[in-house]
RNA sequence: GGACGGGUGGCGAAAUGGCAGACGCACUAGCCUUAGGAGCUAGAGCCCGCAAGGGCGUGUGGGUUCGACUCCCACCCCGUCCACCA
């Protein structure tokens, strides 16, 4: 009998693949295509995680099934290669990003070739391949044609240690991940994607498309719309001073006591002249920048704020006048910087108030709220309005409408999505493309009248490629290495001609993951971002599937690009991933891999050691897919003493070609193709292994023959691919078994015809007879039955009830 | 604090209103073997019992139902993400 030698196998087959092209649709002409995408890794030099490919096999496992199901199937495989994982992996080591790049991806390669996917190769592309981030600028300047790219100043985190602007994700705990320093906000100017444009559509179009719930539901909150109402507040004494807030229950006007700006706001500035103590504003407007997000998470429930003293707003609704403050929880950045305070119905207005002794006016009630309580906390519940002149009595829905009408206010939708802040002060990332010239602006001869000087890197120019600097570290100057490189920034001006400087800041590497599935079918084009035919005949991306912290950024991104790119024209539709699924995450024997615990399993020794094909399976095995699961050596042996005797019966059935199966064995097998067809539709891979299991329990000791084993094989195909592509070669097919014909099941075999009929008295089990036909004889007999007897010890049967073809319960 | 996911043998897990623990790991006994991280056979939720058998059992407490791991209510614990969004 022939060994199963699985590192000779694996080798063959994937050379084999690769050469006959195997997993390559044709990529103009298929007829059913299908685009099978798992989100591309970013590499480092360290190799591919097995978390990666723990997702990567469950892809290829779909993919495999729906390409022997007569689908074109399309896996392309690529390198989220730019950004600041990378960026920083270099600086630690002491590399240069360029020349790491090249070698994590060789090595990514080659590990991801080693697990034997299905990737279209040909169409593989990596974000930092200038032939790639040229459409990322691309992208850029239509986005800044089209009124979705602008400039302004915000605050920034800004690390006093490193002297350099961190991303939100490089703020771990309010400090800098590097040096610890506590993180600061700084005002800088950068450019911001127009995404609450399309706040409402990226909301409603959650209904459209077939994702993962708890993706859907994080996307709704991250997009956060609220309704409420503009009301705007007079300052008492000065008409032309106005302070507009946003809140969500004007119903509770009455009860606002007191204003709250943000420390940004910019009519603290405007009313210095009225403001008495306006050296401690300016104090808590710069200990509030300064003020760290750590401090903000500890201070959490311990509001800070100062009282604009000598100034008073008007409410409104009452004429009554009440104290502005400034405070910082109230965010410049949400709505419209300043709310009206209503500390008896709101949480964060109650403590603020508390502490600032500000009275508290109850507004609403129901029967449990007196009005004379003094409050120990916010009443935020449901009730009708009290001290509220002529709109007591009314609920707080129909008042909301009623009062914002009566102040002449405005009903308003409020997102919580802020704009895309895209530019970086960093340097392995795609030049954000544009120039500003001094001339033209001193001339107000810009593009935009908004932003005079600025201009888009003319398209013929593209790309702007990142030039090689030596000293790639942010200098701490605020802005982006590139800054010191004026062979870099000079340029001519696109308009006037004249000096002009090239913008140094990089784009977020977000951006560059936003659009990459649509250059995948495009790859090789080297004219156009994508080519319109074929973009129409693959995309939408049929089947999606990644990691669940993506949920928000990187899928929110993508479908923003889609819909920009939808309206411009370049897509016919208007969200890119029509189904979408989130991967479970990996852990290692209970707890997370990290390479501080040094428990980060490395996947090359496995496939070493247990070929990819047991690796595969028992990464398949050990969990639900979508739920994620636990990493343990030894599970792995249960895989590998499976594709043995897997091994073994295939080595039987070639030995005996002719031999016929038994009976049992084909109803055994047509109940497996049922079990597995679904289990991998709905990804439950765990449950298809183990009814592949079941099968070879069931089987294994019954002639077997060779047509319900080639049958078999086909179910383990998308699994394991090697053994399988192997013994079905031995078995004399000339071709492929993953463009074989998956496997159909027939009714007739997967009927039962006898089934136990259990018999419970009062729903728990006490015996079980062979099936009869019907209620009345099911009863009989039951009831026939020593041990019913026994149960019900003489007792009176009160009800019978009788489920068709499952059980008799006696109840008694 | 919020949203979401989860809590079932020694372990990974299955079952989504009807036989709890499929499948696998680890374990025990036996066979085979010079040997075994090999193979084969059998056993195995817990408690009582030599056994037959009985009792208990899906985080906790309550509810609905002839019947609940499954549905409803309240709570506890773990994980992930978001976090003063008015």
């Amino acid at each position: 009998m022939k060994k199963y030698d699985f590192s000779k196998i694996e080798k063959k087959w994937q050379a084999a693949w690769q050469k006959k092209g195997t997993y390559e649709p044709k990529l103009k002409s298929a007829k059913k295509p299908f685009y099978n995408l798992m989100m591309f890794p970013y590499p480092s030099a360290e190799g591919l995680h097995v978390g990666n490919m723990y997702a990567f096999t469950g892809t290829d496992i779909f993919g495999r099934a729906k390409r022997m199901q007569g689908y074109d199937v399309f896996e392309p495989i690529g390198l989220d290669g730019f950004g600041i994982h990378s960026e920083n992996y270099a600086m630690k080591i002491g590399a240069h990003p360029l020349k790491l790049s090249k070698i994590s991806e060789k090595r990514f390669y080659k590990q991801l070739q080693a697990l034997g996917n299905g990737f279209a190769w040909n169409e593989r592309l990596e974000t930092y391949d200038p032939e790639y981030y040229k459409w990322t600028q691309w992208l850029f300047v239509q986005m800044w044609k089209h009124g979705l790219a602008y400039r302004k100043k915000q605050a920034v985190n800004w690390c006093p240690g490193c002297k350099t602007v961190l991303a939100d994700e490089q703020v771990i705990d309010g400090k800098c991940e590097r040096c610890s320093s506590i993180a600061e906000k700084k005002e800088l100017e950068q450019w911001f994607f127009r995404i609450t444009n399309y706040a409402e559509r990226l909301l409603n179009n959650l209904a459209k498309i077939d994702w993962s719930d708890r993706v859907k539901i994080a996307q709704r909150n991250w997009i956060g719309r609220s309704e409420g109402a503009h009301i705007d507040f007079r300052i008492d004494g000065h008409a032309n001073h106005l302070i507009r807030v946003f809140t969500t229950r004007p119903d509770t006007l009455f009860g606002a006591t007191y204003i709250v700006l943000a420390p940004e706001h910019e009519l603290v500035k405007h009313l210095r002249e009225l403001i008495t103590n306006y050296d401690d504003v300016q104090k808590y407007v710069k200990e509030a920048s300064l003020r760290s997000e750590e401090d903000r998470i500890a201070e959490n429930k311990e509001k800070t704020g100062v009282e604009l003293k000598g100034v008073k707003a008007v409410n409104p609704a009452n004429g009554a006048r009440i104290p502005i403050f400034i405070a910082d929880y109230v965010l410049s950045s949400y709505g419209t910087g300043a709310i009206m305070a209503v500390p008896a119905h709101d949480e964060r207005d109650f403590s603020f108030a508390k502490k600032f002794r500000i009275p508290m006016k109850i507004v609403v009630r129901d029967g449990s709220v007196k009005l004379e309580e003094h409050l120990t906390e916010a009443y935020v519940g449901e009730g009708r309005l009290v001290n509220s002149d002529k709109f007591d009595g009314m609920t707080i829905e129909d008042a909301k409408w009623a009062i914002t009408k009566f102040v002449g206010g405005e009903r308003k939708i409020q997102f919580r999505l802020r704009d895309w802040l895209v530019s970086r002060q960093r340097y392995w990332s795609p030049p954000i493309p544009m120039i500003f010239c001094e001339h033209c602006a001193f001339n107000s001869l810009g593009e935009q009248r908004e932003m005079p000087g600025w201009y888009a890197v003319p398209e013929k120019d593209l790309p702007v490629k990142l030039p090689y600097v030596k000293e790639f570290r942010p200098e701490g100057k605020g802005e982006s290495p590139l800054a010191s490189v004026s062979s870099f920034y000079k340029v001519k001006c696109p308009h006037c001609g004249k000096i002009a400087r090239r913008e140094t800041d990089v784009s977020d590497t977000f951006l560059d993951s936003a659009w990459y599935f649509l250059r995948y079918p495009s790859a090789k084009n080297k004219k156009v971002a994508w080519d319109k035919t074929i973009t129409q005949k693959w995309l939408p991306v049929n089947m999606y599937i990644g990691g669940a912290e993506h949920s928000v950024l990187h899928l929110l991104y993508s479908r923003f690009v889609t819909m920009v790119m939808n309206d411009l024209g370049y897509v016919n539709f208007d969200e890119p991933f029509t189904k979408f699924r989130a991967h479970g995450l990996l852990i290692k024997e209970g707890a997370k891999m990290s390479k501080s615990k040094g428990n980060v399993v490395n996947p090359d020794e496995y496939i070493k050691k247990f070929g990819a094909d047991s690796l595969r399976m028992y990464l398949m095995f050990l969990a639900p897919f979508e739920q994620g699961g636990d990493f343990r050596d030894v599970g792995i042996l249960g895989v590998t003493r499976f594709l043995d005797r897997v091994w073994k019966m295939g080595q039987r059935v070639i030995e005996k070609k002719r031999a016929r199966s038994d009976e049992p064995v084909v109803r055994a097998l047509h109940k497996t193709i049922k079990k597995v067809t679904e289990d991998i539709a709905a990804l439950q891979y765990n449950t298809a292994v183990s009814a592949l299991m079941v099968f070879m329990n069931e089987a294994e000791s019954l002639s077997v023959g060779k047509k319900e084993f080639e049958s078999f094989l086909k179910l383990i195909a998308p699994f394991s691919p090697h053994i399988t592509e192997e013994l079905w070669t031995a078995l004399g097919n000339a071709s492929s078994i993953h463009r074989a014909e998956w496997p159909k099941f027939e009714a007739k075999f997967i009927k039962e015809d006898t089934f136990d009929l259990i018999i419970q008295v009062n729903g728990k089990l006490r015996g079980r007879i062979k099936a009869p036909v019907n209620a009345t004889e099911a009863q009989a007999r039951a009831l026939a039955e020593k041990e019913i007897h026994a149960s019900l010890k003489g007792a009176k049967v009160r009800k019978v009830i009788y489920v068709a073809n499952r059980l008799v319960n006696f109840v008694i």
